[in-house]
DNA sequence: TCTGGGGTCCTAGGACCC
DNA sequence: TCTGGGGTCCTAGGACCC
């Protein structure tokens, strides 16, 4: 029994990708910048201080993305060193995307750097290569900013395809044309496929995407699971997934972590920032109104071995009154007493306050009636098996009690439903 | 002197229920 | 008194991406 995707419609979907995004906003904000070795970097000063976006001219002496400022600079000593500026970052994000929605509603962002837009029902703004072209030319223009754009079938398609030219690339990936356009590649620059992945398939003579397309597909399930399967597929050129506006909406988590500025076992430091993070992270959780129920902590030691700890809620939570206590008690609970790298503290499980709001009421309510009527069995109970048998048979009483209260549960959310 | 911080999805084992 | 197997939830860890 299986219900067909209504596929055989062919579809037109672009993914947008912008060129080393945080270096090239701040060569438009400051465009002394252009043409010179630029690098946006963590924490400059501090030992954490990695390289998260540089500019082609750094590029071409060897920086790359995580990189330490230490290293970039061995390399590229003349390389100017930013501090990511978040805002700037977001302000032109979201101009971006204005743009794209104003050539279809059906946009989804990824991050904050890239999305895809499906463009098949777009009628009067020409061809997908011309509404491409436009789309490119008017980033670059109004916003001085470049990017490349994928043009494919489907999702997966056009993110390779944005991948392929940059900086400022517009590339079409047919189906019937993959293998000169995909099945070259090496298996490392294959969405989806990571370090362990890549050496896992090249263990099995998988070094090309052709390699992965001709694959068995009991043998890579045997390998690598679900991911095994879907992965041919994508090399096949195979993907359904909707191009979804709301997919931003529903996210699942909300977490804050911090690498400490050196390795500490003392609690008063630890307690400072566990208090901080979860002061962000509710922060957070109130600006998107939503409520989480469950809590996780995240250790990483000095030999960067992680553990998380998570502990799942009765009720939802949004205030910091709650969650603190829970973070501590996790890490307490947890730590090893190494000393400590890093910190973080994650709400999962997370609601729509509104769509909670009711049923926090319930929760209330019901919790009442329940203490209520168990109240009530208790001493129908006592009655049952006399003051004294009632005492002395705990375990009884306590057996009793939760079958009641199970099936008066039931009945109780029965009646609700009507 | 190696390796940040924000996420998502999948897997696997144990508990528990039927 | 001895017993199977499926489904779901919870927890922890790992792979991957930007």
């Amino acid at each position: 029994m299986s219900t067909l995707k209504p596929t055989g419609r062919r579809r037109v979907i672009f993914h947008i990708d912008m060129n080393s995004f945080y270096a090239s906003v701040e060569m438009a904000f400051n465009p002394d910048l252009k043409g010179k070795p630029v690098a946006i970097a963590g924490n400059p000063e501090e030992r954490k201080g990695i390289i998260v976006t540089s500019s082609y001219e750094a590029r071409a002496k060897g920086v790359r993305t995580t990189m330490t400022v230490w290293q970039a600079k061995k390399l590229c000593p003349e390389l100017i060193i930013l501090k990511p500026n978040f805002e700037r970052y977001r302000a032109a994000s979201s101009e971006i995307f204005r743009m794209m929605s104003e050539i279809t509603p059906l946009v989804q962002p990824v991050s904050i750097d890239e999305g895809y837009i499906d463009v098949t029902d777009v009628e009067g703004q020409g061809t997908p290569i011309e509404i491409a072209r436009n789309l490119q030319k008017r980033i670059l223009n109004e916003l001085d900013l470049p990017c490349s754009i994928g043009i494919a079938p489907n999702k997966f398609l056009a993110k390779m395809g944005s991948d392929l030219k940059k900086p400022l690339g517009i590339t079409i990936i047919r189906k019937r044309e993959l293998p000169e356009t995909l099945w070259s590649l090496p298996i490392d620059e294959m969405y989806g496929v990571g370090e362990k992945t890549a050496e896992k398939l090249k263990a099995i003579k998988i070094h090309t995407i052709k390699d992965l397309a001709e694959a068995d597909v009991y043998e890579l399930r045997q390998l690598l699971g679900i991911n095994g399967e879907r992965l041919i597929n994508r090399a096949n050129g195979i993907d359904n997934r909707e191009v979804d506006p709301d997919a931003i909406f529903d996210f699942k988590s909300i977490g804050n972590s911090q690498t400490l500025p050196y390795d500490t076992t003392n609690l008063q430091e630890i307690h400072y920032l566990l208090d901080k993070l979860s002061e962000k992270v509710i922060s957070r959780m109130k600006r998107k109104e939503v409520v989480g129920k469950s809590v996780q902590v995240m250790i990483r030691y000095h030999d960067r071995k992680t553990v998380t700890r998570s502990r799942k809620l009765d009720t939802y939570i949004d205030e910091k009154a709650d969650l603190l206590p829970i973070a501590v008690e996790l890490f307490e609970q947890h730590w090893n007493e190494q000393p400590i790298r890093l910190l973080g503290v994650t709400a999962q499980h997370l609601e729509d306050k509104r769509n909670v709001g009711e049923q926090l009421d319930l929760f209330t309510y019901e919790d009442a009636v329940k203490k209520e009527t168990l109240k009530q069995t208790v001493n129908q109970l006592a009655d049952k098996f006399g003051e004294d048998t009632f005492k002395a048979l705990p375990n009884k009483v306590d057996n009793e009690s939760n079958e009641f209260r199970t099936s008066f549960q039931k009945d109780f959310l029965d009646d609700f439903k009507k």
